[in-house]
Formats: structure tokens, C-alpha cells, sequence
DNA sequence: TCCTTCACTCTCCTTTGGGTGCCTATAGAA
DNA sequence: TTCTATAGGCACCCAAAGGAGAGTGAAGGA
């Protein structure tokens, strides 16, 4: 986790970007990118398109799992809109539709990685935590 | 960025974890947690602590900005159910409540932070996608 | 001729997010 | 004596998120 730690320093310091004082502008645009992209199924949708290269519709939807055409439908838009993803439209009679990510997509899906990375390797003291909250509370 | 990609190649080498067939109900227990923690508040939240360390009630309120008090307590009380946070009252009459990131809280700041970069960093590409989406679209 | 496939769209419905305002108790300031 | 600051709890309310299910349209297979 500390490559992790040095690297987003690194990345800092070559931008040039601090978090102390940022000019509040910017500060309102990276919340509301962050607002947007940080929801649960544009995370997941990257993974699946990460994993697996270019995909359909039905399957990107099957990858991720348990979300609805609606969601799936209105948050690849979402994606495509921000220059996330590509969407390539295959004028043939049963519709084909590709879906595959762009370079700040794939930069995207680096960066949230360090989370997965951390729920995966932090959700069984999660766990605990909340168990050991409900009891505190629960009496 | 590669940096953090190899950095997780290892973890999961470590860990034994791959996304191809994690065993389902870890799966699901990621999710969850990610569901939970890939918050607008949470991630504010996280920022402000790390950035002061140690805060009151209010403090937080006044530094994530624009938070209504249900919000605030009950994302602190998430938080703390999680052990991303510790709360400590001082039975005092002007009450006297402090919250204080936890181990794993830093370590979820940590991974979030790449995000942040990312945002800090393609906010701009963001917003021209945005607007070639919708001269795109919007003819 | 009917059914299936794909990538949606539309409508209806429930759940959740989130805001506002009112309540607490008490030490100390005015 | 009255007011204020602190960290909420509680009740009510509206808006948005999101799920379920039906419809669509044309090509090609049975």
C-alpha cells in the first residue's frame, strides 16, 4: 500500500496539484466529477471493461451483475458522456452496440483500484467493526 | 500509474485474491462495502480528517461544507460502525465529541486519493467530453 | 407464420436521500 | 434572568434513485 502512497505523491508532485488551498472552482468541478463517477456501477462497469476489452450491452450487463437495463442503460450514457467509455453503434438489424474504454477510463479504473484493493483486503475488519458496533449499541 | 497496477498485482499475488472467481459471497461483501464507502460524504469526510486530524462535530460539518446536520451524524455514525472513524464523547455539558480516523480509515483515504488525483487531473478532459457529448447529441 | 435476439425506451411503483424545523440539557456569558 | 453554544434525536416532507415489467422494430431461423 505504500507504493501506492508514493505514487499518488509522485503524481502529485509532477502536476503540481495540492490539496491545501486549491482554487474553489476547481475544487466544485473535481466534486462534482467525483460526485458523478464515484457510484457503484460506473465502478464496476470499468472493472468488467477492463477485464475484458471491448463488450455488448447484455454483456456488460451480465459481468456486472444485479443491476437493471435502466441503470445499465443511463450509466454507460453517464460514462460516454464523460469520455469514460467509446460507444460504437453497429447499424445491423439485431442491434449491436460496443462499449470499450478510453485512456482516462482505463487511468480511472487504475486509480479506483487502490479501493478494491483495500475492500478486498479490509472488508473482513469491516465485518468485525460492525458486529462489534451492534453490540456496543445494540444493549 | 503503473506503479499502483503493479502494486496491486502484488497484493493480489499476496492475498490470493483474483477477480476472476472470488468466491461469491466475498464478492458480495465487497460490494457492499463499496457500495457503502463510495460516498460523496464519506469521501469528504475522510479528506477533511486526514487533512486536521482530530475533529469536533461542527469542525467537520464546517470543513466538508454544505452538509445538513441529519447527513453529517448519520454519515459519522456509518463511519463509525465501518471503524473507518473512532468517537470519543467527553461527558461534558457543552457536549464534546471527537472524531479521529482509525488505521483502516487512513488506509481507504490512501486509495481514495489516487481517485482525487484523477479528478484533479482530467477534470478539464472531463468537461470538454461533456460538451462534445452534447453537440453530439445535442442536434 | 411465429418466435427469438438485441439494445434499448417507457411507464408505474417503491425506496432512499436529504432538507427543515423543533426538541434536549446545562455551563457560562451578557 | 435570558441567551448561546454543542451534538445530536425525532418527525415530517419532497425529490430523486432505482427496480419491475411491458413494448419496439426488423432480420433471420423453425
Amino acid at each position: 500500500m505504500g507504493a501506492i502512497r508514493a505514487a499518488v505523491a509522485a503524481m502529485q508532485e509532477r502536476g503540481g496539484l495540492q490539496h491545501p488551498e486549491v482554487p474553489p472552482e476547481v475544487d466544485a468541478l473535481v466534486r462534482d466529477v467525483i460526485g458523478q463517477i464515484a457510484d457503484k456501477w460506473t465502478m464496476l462497469i470499468l472493472e468488467a471493461l477492463e477485464e475484458h476489452g471491448t463488450l455488448r450491452f447484455t454483456q456488460v450487463g451480465r459481468l456486472v451483475g444485479g443491476i437493471s437495463q435502466k441503470m445499465l442503460t443511463k450509466t454507460l450514457r453517464q460514462m460516454e458522456c464523460d469520455g469514460l467509455i467509446t460507444r460504437k453503434v453497429h447499424p445491423v438489424i439485431p442491434p449491436h452496440v460496443e462499449y470499450t474504454m478510453t485512456e482516462i477510463g482505463g487511468e480511472l479504473t487504475a486509480a479506483f483500484c487502490g479501493v478494491w484493493v483495500w475492500a478486498e483486503t479490509y472488508h473482513a475488519q469491516v465485518e468485525a467493526a460492525r458486529r462489534a458496533f451492534k453490540a456496543r449499541e445494540g444493549r
